[in-house]
RNA sequence: CGGGGUGUAGCGCAGCUUGGUAGCGCGUCUCGUUCGGGACGAGAAGGUCGGAGGUUCAAAUCCUCUCACCCCGACCA
């Protein structure tokens, strides 16, 4: 390597690429990838080289996966102190104090990695640091005049998953960048607004800059309400969440937050076929009450309890839902205005409920409200007989539950009809009554949240504003998955051969491969290149390694490296190397020697 | 946490039913022949059979306990 004297200097706004010989790194590739690893992400890394599984979920990430891991790190940071965040960095070891403050040690329960020192004292691993950042400006921000500020950092985070799986997509130990901004308002200048604002904009443009095909999502609303929760998706079919999208509107959101556009309702029954009693012995799920009585789920209600949140006595809500849906417990929250939790079964039971056997007719308990999803009303119904290892089927609102249904004109009552389902593909959009919504599925790799006053409330975090008032300050978080993004990749843009990295995150930009480096006039032309494309900020790979060409080709293409040059004798004898996208089939194109590192620039930097 | 599965050489696996010297392919090392899409030949190294206990003259194999890992579900700011 020469010494380019002009990258020596601290201040510099050229970036020299680097050179890396294959046989003084470790990539060690797998031709089988073990047995253990299912997603294309998962093995694909492995099989490159870029990660060793050390425990469930916990992950050594070689040179390679660190080389991609540090370029996605290092966009997050450009784009973060581009919006204004300033990085600073907070320990991995939290005291478990401040976790009690919020409640947050026991709404983690098990997901908090807890640790005790020699002396007994109780710490955790930080999964995320609301707490710390919280505590951490109570004490240093005195004055309404150093707000707005913004910090993030880029760490270690730790959860303790039940069932940590698919390699880095669900790990226990994960790098995050997690950035927190305090406010003494929601809206104007320097409110809660325009910084999450920026950050939406910081978080298009990173996972633009990362080469990933996303969608945004509305998530769940939060304290302020309101649009106060983005999630950003890579589209990807492997992706564990569902996300449902509005073709003509643009709109989009999670399964779990999706609202469903106006459908119409009506009790109208018949009540033309018989209340009749079946025996349905050990049968409490769908699945086996459907086989058993030979209908199908969307002719059957399923009912399910729930119980209220605080408050000295139970208050108990049913949700009423086509067997063939799914309840949404924040649904359910909002349509009765109060935090809900599926009731605790034996409770339930105490209380007359026969779990697993429930009917809507429950609702004529005392406490009890009961929601109805809009396509669980007209017609004929199998449902639950109320009394253990028995159903009805022939059920009928009007005739069965009679003068209490509410009407369109008068909601309200004990009795509701609701949007309390997971909304599905097909359902009409919110946002336009002629479309319907479409499925598909991504992977979460950025959330940002309008948190509002949760944390300052808690550690008692206020300054006092230009009126000399005491205020409590409002906040905003934002995370990024960093090595979660890093698979995310992977699952999105990979093929038979292996793993296709987007240029701007690839662990190098171009790989030569050097077909007998014993030759001297290979080995030097490979040097030539390599430094000049280093000198125009080409990071560059140089497979010299004694082995075979079929090993190497394979190679190149399993560790997805963009740009392939090949040098070996037939092209040398025209001043050429083989140029190779590593998308293209085939063998590759000669370029000659004098325009390799233009041809190479223009596609690098063109796509 | 419920259900299922797997632990035998770096990786992929056989052997276990019916107890008797631990095997195969890939990889690794040496020598030779090869050399443009995972070569060929000859030779070599490498294993507490996940761990502990038990049965037995004898356990990878049978029994008991235990640990780890994976998959499905549940869960997932």
């Amino acid at each position: 390597m020469s010494t380019d004297t002009s990258t020596n200097s601290p201040i510099t706004t050229r970036r020299r690429g680097t050179i890396q010989r294959w046989s003084e790194t470790l990539i060690p590739t797998l031709r089988e990838a073990p047995a253990e690893a299912v997603n294309p992400s998962h093995r694909l890394m492995l099989r490159a080289g870029c990660i060793r599984q050390v425990g469930a979920g916990v992950y050594d990430f070689l040179p390679l996966g660190m080389r991609v891991l540090q370029k996605v790190s290092q966009i997050v940071r450009e784009e973060m102190d581009a919006a204004g965040s300033a990085e600073m960095l907070m320990p991995a070891i939290v005291p478990v104090e401040l976790y009690s403050g919020t409640k947050r040690d026991v709404e983690y329960g098990d997901l908090l990695f807890k640790l005790t020192d020699r002396h007994g004292r109780d710490a955790a691993l930080g999964p995320t640091h609301e707490e710390t950042v919280t505590e951490m400006a109570k004490g240093s921000v005195t004055s309404y005049k150093q707000l707005p500020l913004n910090v993030y950092q880029i760490q270690t985070k730790f959860r303790d998953e039940f069932r940590p799986r698919a390699g880095l997509l669900r790990g226990r130990e994960f790098l995050m960048k997690d950035a927190y901004s305090f406010h003494l308002d929601i809206e104007g200048n320097g409110g809660l607004n325009e910084t999450y604002d920026r950050m939406y904009q910081a978080y298009v443009n990173v996972f633009t800059r990362c080469g990933l095909d996303f969608t945004v999502v509305e998530a769940e609303a939060g304290p302020i309400g309101g649009s106060a929760s983005h999630e950003f998706m890579v589209n990807a079919d492997t992706g564990e969440d569902t996300i449902l999208v509005c073709p003509a509107t643009g709109y989009a959101a999670n399964v779990e937050k999706c609202e469903i556009g106006e459908r119409d309702w009506a009790f109208a029954g018949g009540g033309d076929q018989p209340l009749e009693k079946h025996h349905t012995p050990g049968m409490p799920g769908i699945e086996l009450v459907v086989e058993h009585l030979g209908i199908t789920a969307d002719r059957m209600l399923k009912t399910i309890v729930f119980q209220k949140v605080g408050g000295t006595k139970c208050k108990w809500v049913l949700a009423t839902v086509r067997g063939d849906h799914d309840v949404n417990e924040g649904k359910v929250r909002d349509a009765v205005g109060f935090q809900v939790t599926i009731a605790n079964e034996k409770e339930a039971k105490e209380a007359g409920f026969a779990i697993g056997y429930v009917s809507p007719k429950m609702a004529s308990q005392d406490d009890t409200l009961l929601l109805i999803d809009p396509d669980a009303t007209a017609g004929t119904w199998a449902t639950g007989a109320d009394e253990k290892d028995h159903h009805v089927t022939g059920f009928d609102w009007a005739r069965d539950l009679g003068a209490d249904l509410p009407t369109k004109d008068q909601q309200g009552g004990k009795i509701r009809v609701a949007d309390i389902r997971n909304a599905e593909a097909g359902d009409p959009s919110p946002r336009d009554a002629s479309a319907k919504l479409e499925a598909k599925r991504g992977i979460e790799v950025g959330h940002i949240f309008k948190l509002g006053t949760k944390y300052a409330e808690a550690f008692d975090f206020s300054v006092l504003n230009e009126q000399q008032k005491k205020q409590t300050v409002i906040m905003g978080c934002y995370g990024i998955g960093v090595s979660r993004t890093v698979a995310a990749t992977v699952e999105m843009s990979h093929d038979d051969s292996g793993i296709i990295w987007p240029v701007p995150i690839a662990p190098y930009h171009v790989v030569i491969t050097v077909m007998d480096p014993d030759k001297p006039e290979h080995a030097s032309v490979a040097e030539d290149l390599s430094e000049k494309l280093a000198d125009n900020g080409v990071d560059v790979l140089v497979d010299d390694r004694k082995e075979r060409p079929g090993v190497k080709f394979k190679d190149a293409d399993l560790i997805g490296i963009p740009v392939r040059l090949t040098i070996g004798d037939k092209a040398l004898e025209q001043d050429s190397v083989e140029f190779k996208l590593r998308g293209e089939e085939g063998k590759g194109r000669l370029v000659e020697m004098p325009h390799v590192v233009q041809e190479a620039l223009s596609k690098l930097v063109g796509g």
